[in-house]
DNA sequence: ATTATCTATAGATCTATAGATAATGC
DNA sequence: ATTATCTATAGATCTATAGATAATGC
C-alpha cells in the first residue's frame, strides 16, 4: 500500500494537476475530493495527508492552473517570434479556446468564483495575473512613463471579459462577435503607442 | 396554511428575487435550496411546486438578475442625461461595484458559473446581455456600418473583464488600477468614432 | 373540493476523520 | 519503525418526493 517518498511526491502533483483541470471545468464547489483523487488514480481516505483541507488544493491548483496557462501563452508567442502578442490574442479569442474550459484560462474559468474564496486562492490567482500582465507588458512595449502596465491591464480585461461573455451565452454566432470585436479592438490598442490626445 | 393566488404568486416573485441575489453571493452551486427558500420566509418543502427544479430557479433568477442589472444602468443614466455612458461607466467600474457581489453584475458574479450551465440559464444570460449591447449601442453611437454592436461589444468585455480581475486579487491596488485603466479605455473607445486608419 | 405550504424523509453526496494495511526507509 | 494509501464511517447537507394540514375558492 505504501509507496515510496518520491512517488508519494509525484502522486500529489497528480493530483493538483487533476484538480486544475477538473476545477477548471466544473467549478470550486461542482466537484468533489472523492473525484478529484479518482481523477489521479488514488482514493479519498488519502486526501488530508497531503492536503490541508479542500481550500488548501483550491489554491495550488489554481496556481498550478495559471502557470500552465501562462506557458501557453509563450507557446503560442514562440510560434510567431516576430508577432508575440497577435498570436496570443489569436489563440486567446479563439473558438477553440472558448470550448475548452478545462485547458483553457483559469481567469475565465474561475474568475466568477475565485471572487468568493479565500485569501489564499486570491493569492494564487493574483501571482497569475501579475505575469499576464508582465509579459503583456514586454510585448506592447511599456506605456509612456506613469502607470506602467495600464495599458496591458485594459488590455487584459478586453481579453478576459470578451472569453467569460462567448461563453455565457448560446449563439454560436455571437460568441464569435465577441472574440472578434475584441481582437480587434485589443489589436489597435497595443498599436496606438502615443496617440494624440492621450494625457502627457 | 394555503395562501391566497396572488399571495402565492408573490411568494414565487420573492423566491426569485432572493435567488438573483443569492445566487450572486454564494454561486449557483453554493447556497442549496433550504436556504434561498428560507430567504423568502418560506420552507424547502414547498419548492417543487413553485419550480421545476433548482435549474429552473437558476434561470429565472438569471433573468432577474440580468433585468435588475438593467435598470442600474437606466438609473444611472437618467441620473446625468448629458453623458449617460460615463455615466454607467463610472458606477459600473466603481470600487462599489467590486464589493457589492449580491446587488452588482450577474455577468460578473455568475459569468463562470452561467458556463457550466444549461441552455436555460445561458438563454437568461444571452437575453440580458443583448439589452446590455442595444443601450451601449444608444449611447456610444452606432458603428460605422458593418457589426452594428461591434464597439458595444468591446466595451461591454472591457468593462466585464475589468470587474472580474478587480474581484480576482487581493491587492486593493491593483483592483483600482483595473477598474481605472478599464475606464479610460472604453471613454476613449467610445469617444474614437470615425477614427483614421480603421477599415473603412 | 382544491391547493399552497408545511413537516418529514429517502437516498445520494459532501468534507473530514479513524483505524487498518502493507511497503518503504532506517 | 515509519508512513502512504486504503477501507470505512461520522455527521452534515444536498435535491427531490410524500403525505399532512389548513386556508382559499367555488
Amino acid at each position: 500500500m505504501r509507496v515510496s517518498r518520491a512517488q508519494a511526491e509525484a502522486n500529489r502533483e497528480a493530483v493538483i494537476d487533476v484538480a486544475s483541470r477538473l476545477f477548471r471545468k466544473h467549478g470550486f464547489d461542482g466537484i468533489g475530493l472523492k473525484d478529484l483523487m479518482k481523477g489521479a488514480g488514488l482514493t479519498q481516505g488519502g486526501f488530508y495527508k497531503q492536503f490541508e483541507s479542500k481550500d488548501d488544493l483550491a489554491a495550488q491548483a489554481s496556481r498550478r492552473a495559471l502557470e500552465s496557462a501562462l506557458r501557453r501563452w509563450s507557446a503560442a508567442a514562440a510560434a510567431n517570434p516576430q508577432h508575440p502578442f497577435g498570436a496570443v490574442v489569436t489563440f486567446y479569442l479563439s473558438m477553440a479556446h472558448r470550448e475548452e474550459k478545462m485547458d483553457g484560462c483559469p481567469v475565465v474559468a474561475l474568475g466568477s468564483d475565485a471572487a468568493r474564496q479565500g485569501v489564499d486562492v486570491k493569492a494564487s490567482f493574483e501571482a497569475g495575473i501579475r505575469e499576464y500582465l508582465e509579459v503583456l507588458g514586454e510585448w506592447i512595449g511599456a506605456a509612456d512613463g506613469e502607470e506602467p502596465d495600464g495599458k496591458a491591464m485594459a488590455i487584459l480585461s478586453t481579453m478576459v471579459g470578451a472569453v467569460l461573455l462567448s461563453r455565457a451565452v448560446n449563439d454560436e454566432q455571437m460568441s464569435k462577435r465577441f472574440l472578434k470585436t475584441a481582437a480587434e479592438s485589443v489589436l489597435k490598442a497595443s498599436a496606438a503607442d502615443a496617440e494624440p490626445g492621450a494625457r502627457q
